[in-house]
DNA sequence: CAAATATAATAGTATTACTATCATATATTA
DNA sequence: TAATATATGATAGTAATACTATTATATTTG
């Protein structure tokens, strides 16, 4: 990615942690070791306890940074969206014409990730693993409603509306800009997921991206013809 | 439903109980009860001792029909689908022009739940509910693979596979058949679970429908005008 | 009626998800 | 430089979870 981002600080709701882990080395390696076990044997067997033994810390001191493994998680997946929502914006900021905004739109939230060398930290591809795997486990909850109304869902749902703006604005009469939007997003990661899982319940592989998929879905659902 | 149906049971893949609960009284209270408490209480929270103390019955004698709860799951799902999928087969059989069969399943598969009386045990509308907010753990672990491999899927598998030939029937030059009927079942749960908890991401509430939504972006992608 | 089968009761285990307390190391400031 | 605040570590403890094992008691069936 750009050199501009590496002073870009991804900010996420302060109620998501109860320490910030960008403020110290302790909180760092929590961040970078969690993505790694996460990814490695999936979040119902990651403990705190287990994270501490890796990183030679101790369990308790972890408490001190997130008050449990679902707030972790909640502020990983938070991170992910506001570092796509970071590249959205600023690869589209600039771009005049609504058609080749949104498609560039589909195109970085669609896509798979490649690491972005800016946050050492974090391996951001191992995150977007960790986000197609777990991100429907952190609103699938009894708690949703609260969790919302704490406000850890920003980041995802400004993003949803950033794109669902991009869709009005390429067709102002189509009827349903918001839910197209969260069908990209959300639809994305699950094709990404059945294309290394289900192979059957999808056309995505290795020439067909998923990015395809969607950009032949959103232009035709606008009535817009791409090349022409 | 139909009283065709009385006499209809939903098959189920016999590696998911030690013993099948449609076999027995108490085998039926764990299905009934289960439905109930998941849907209270969630699936996290859900256990078989407690399932037990509200059945009157104990926690040794659940785990002689289900290996685990995860189990249990798997079992209630593919139930479900099963259940979706009669429905749909049963619906649209008889009819000879693609593009209404087509739309009839999507309507099926996209409504909001109705009760259905001839499975006294089982109240489809909690149920349904259940698949919406739990369905997607029963396949995001580390042993998807693996319970792939042992058939727990093959019903919802099956149901994608159905919508799949229909969208081909009405387009067989469509490119993303399996990616569309797999979009069309996981969004429909996920348009549900915006609509309840997160509505400024969905443009479905009580005068629009997901269906109305589901319609209109497959047969615009099929590219058919569905009124001439 | 005997034998098989289903269910219930009880107990026990390792692990999880914490909370609490106290000790020690390091950094800050007076 | 000493006093103090702050961060981290070590240890212990608790209630609940997710089981397994054993034994007892009903109930069904041959």
């Amino acid at each position: 990615m750009d050199r501009l981002l590496q002073s870009v600080k991804i900010s996420i709701n302060e109620k998501i942690f109860l320490k910030d882990p960008q403020s110290s080395d302790l909180g760092k390696r929590i961040i970078q070791e969690s993505i790694l076990m996460i990814s490695e044997m999936g979040f119902e067997s990651f403990t705190f306890r287990k994270l501490g033994m890796r990183i030679g810390s101790n369990e308790s001191s972890i408490y001190r940074y997130f008050e449990n493994k679902h707030k972790l998680l909640l502020y990983l997946t938070s991170w992910y969206w506001g570092w796509l929502e970071y590249q959205l914006v600023f690869s589209t900021n600039s771009m005049a014409d609504p058609v080749e905004k949104l498609k560039k739109a589909i195109e970085i939230v669609t896509r798979a990730t490649e690491e972005d060398s800016a946050f050492s930290h974090i391996n951001e591809v191992l995150l977007n693993k960790i986000v197609i795997n777990e991100y429907s486990k952190s609103y699938l909850t009894k708690e949703v409603d609260a969790d919302n109304k704490d406000g850890y869902f920003v980041i995802y749902k400004r993003l949803v509306s950033r794109i669902s703006q991009m869709i009005q604005a390429v067709n102002p009469s189509y009827r349903y800009p918001s839910s197209l939007a969260s069908t990209i997003l959300e639809g994305s990661l699950h094709q990404h997921f059945l294309k290394d899982h289900f192979t059957s319940l999808t056309n995505c592989h290795g020439n067909v991206a998923p990015t395809d998929y969607f950009i032949d879905l959103v232009f035709n659902s606008l009535n817009k013809d791409l090349n022409g």
